[in-house]
Parts: C-alpha cells; structure tokens; sequence
DNA sequence: AGCTACACCTGATAGC
DNA sequence: TGCTATCAGGTGTAGC
C-alpha cells in the first residue's frame, strides 16, 4: 500500500501496538528484505544496493539485525513520506548499554513498503500470511503478545536499523509521534522517553535526503513552488521527486494532476505561480480523502495491518481509467508513458499551457 | 548538475 | 498446456 496515505494507515495503526511494547524475539526469513541495513562493524561481505546477497553477507546481515532489535523497547512510529520509521529507546540492552547511559547514538526500525510491502499486525498463534519475510514477536504491557510481520511480494520495500541525525531545520522528523505526546500531557502523565524521542527533531540518516511531505506543518510551499518553476522536466517528474516533496507516487500524481487541471507533460518552468500554490492544495485535497477512506486497494495486495483494504479506488479520477469518460468533460481518458511510468490524464481538460 | 535508463524482485495476465 | 512479453502502487545509482 505504498504512498503517503496507505503508509499513514499502517503507521497509526501500528503506533498503538508498538508503543511502549519490548521485542522479546526476531525472526528473519529473508534477508534480501534487509537491504537497507548496514551491518555495524560487518564489512567482512560486501553485498550493498544492487548487489546480490551472498548466503554468507545475508546470514551476517540478519544477524547484526536480530541481535540489534532483541530485547529493545520501541516509541511512537514516525512517518515522513513514505518512510517509516520507530525510535529504539537507548536503554534497551541493544548493545550491552546500561539504562540511562548517554552513550551510542539514538536509533531506529526504518521501514519502507516498497512496492508491495505490508505490516501486518498477528496474534503470537495466528497462521502465516503470504510473503512474511521478517517477524518481530513483540510483548506490550497492555495488548500483551504480538507479531508484527513485515510481507512483502516484490521485495523493493525493507526494513533496517538506522542512526537518528537532527534535521536541516530543527523542526520534528516527521508526523506522529507529537499527538501521542499531547495525549500523555493532557493525561497529566510525565511524557515517555520513547514519545519524547520521537518528537525530538530526528530523522533516519537514509532518510535525510526525502523532503517534508506535503502534509508536515513544516513544508515550505514556496520553496517548493520555485522548485518547481526551475526545472525542464515534467510537472509530474517533479511531483514524483521525493527530494522536492515526498510522499505522492504515480496515483496520486495523476490525481492531483487532473483535479489541478495540468498536463503530466508541462514541464515544470511552464507552471504559473498560482498553479504552483493549486497543485500543493490539490495534492493535499487528494492525501486527505484517501486518508479518510483508508487509501487505495487494487486487490488484496495493499492493506492495513489487520489485512483490511481501503475503499478509495473508487474515488480515483484519472489512475487506471484509460478510456474512461473524464468524469469533468466525457472525454475519453488517455495513457502515456512518463518517466517511464504510465500516466492517465484528460487531454481536453488538463492543460499544457498553465494559466 | 540535471536528466534518463536501468537494476532490484515476484506474480498476474494477455497473446501466440 | 506452456511459452514469452508486458505490466504493476518505488527507489537508488551509473552513465551520459
């Protein structure tokens, strides 16, 4: 289920269950599913991006994982885009440190859902679902035993054990996490040091190079407005870049393309300034219905963590409806390949003449 | 520096 | 039936 509102979905609907909970075992199936994690002191096989794992640099690879999260105790689950990710508390017997020791660095469980990934939340007994690749057995003081198994088909999403650096700009890493914070506050409770960790103004080192999504109260709409009026590309290259905005993929892009009324194909250096300011607001119209309506499920594959599809493919405009009537002018819907993804648009009522 | 093409995977479906 | 080609919601990087 993979763009800004599905991953929201699984993250709030983790965010109960992992809070506060300890990981008590892990089990890694596959570890092509760890590709973004980077043995501690490994090197002894290299095996980075694109590389094929060696038995030898996957066994070492899941290792380094499964003795780093063991026993640890997680925070709130943080989303900026389509990363994911939970704050590890340091007291936790990760690497022998002691409870209250200022020593290592924060870090985190990265996770990205890639393609096709999906975490789904079991009970210690329940049956396996297909593709599991790694399973957390976690124990939380209210909820009691569960697993989180992270699903995955294609492999293109991962999870890792990252470090937390500060961000650019001081403001937090990413959404949740603060209105946990709130709900602990307003119940008169002194804030966790999980909550407390993951407001803190932290982000994933991998991470650092993904823009603020269009929903964080810290994106800067006009930064991302001379972005875009800046480049040859297409408009929809650009939304699709997660260093300007991250979050959208290609149903959303071409959602929020059609509700703005521009072209996929204008490129970025013809889009007004008022159409730059349309398309933000269009994007977040879009983020927010398909929030409301539990994001988008083509079949069982993209789903919450109770295994539950979203009901907004029915609400989609333009993704998937070549030759369909446009649901604004009757006109038949058309299909195009951009940046080597298809994209669906109105050719009589998007313009590539902004105004 | 900016841009394009491709690699990384599995599985469903269409056409022969 | 069984082959091949194409497509799928994403990202990182090599090479121009």
């Amino acid at each position: 289920m993979p763009e800004l509102p599905e991953v929201e979905v699984v993250r709030a609907g983790l965010a109960p269950a992992l809070t506060g909970a300890r990981v008590v075992a892990v089990e890694v199936r596959d570890p092509r599913a760890l590709k973004r994690h980077e043995p501690r002191d490994g090197s002894a096989f290299a095996g980075g991006h694109g590389v094929t794992l060696s038995p030898e640099a996957g066994r070492e690879r899941a290792g380094d994982f499964e003795r780093r999260l063991t026993g640890a105790v997680l925070g709130t689950p943080v989303r900026r885009g389509k990363f994911m990710w939970v704050p590890i508390d340091q007291a936790a017997p990760e690497s022998g440190i002691a409870i209250g020791t200022q020593f290592g660095a924060p870090s985190a469980l990265l996770a990205h859902l890639g393609m096709s990934g999906q975490m789904l939340l079991r009970s210690h007994e329940a049956p396996d679902d297909r593709h599991v690749r790694v399973r957390l057995w976690i124990e939380h003081p209210i909820h009691r035993e569960l697993r989180i198994d992270f699903a995955d088909q294609r492999l293109f999403g991962s999870l890792a054990i990252d470090e937390l650096i500060p961000t650019d700009d001081g403001a937090p890493g990413g959404w949740g996490g603060l209105e946990m914070l709130t709900a602990e506050t307003a119940r008169g409770a002194m804030p966790s040091f999980s909550s407390r960790e993951s407001v803190a103004s932290l982000i994933p080192a991998q991470a650092r190079h993904i823009a603020r999504d269009a929903l964080d109260p810290a994106f800067d709409d006009a930064r991302f407005a001379a972005a875009l009026r800046s480049r040859t590309v297409s408009v929809k290259t650009v939304l699709l870049d997660q260093r300007q905005v991250s979050g959208v993929g290609n149903i959303y892009a071409d959602e929020a393309l059609w509700r703005a009324r521009l072209h996929p194909e204008l490129p970025g250096l013809g889009v007004g300034p008022r159409k730059a300011r349309e398309l933000l607001l269009r994007v977040r119209e879009v983020f927010g219905q398909a929030l409301a309506e539990g994001g988008t499920s083509f079949d069982e594959q993209y789903v919450n963590v109770n295994g539950e599809a979203g009901y907004f493919a029915h609400s989609l405009h333009a993704y998937g409806r070549t030759g369909d009537p446009c649901d604004r002018c009757a006109e038949p819907l058309r299909r195009m390949m951009i940046g080597g993804r298809s994209s669906h648009f109105c050719a009589r009522c998007q313009r590539k003449r902004s105004s």
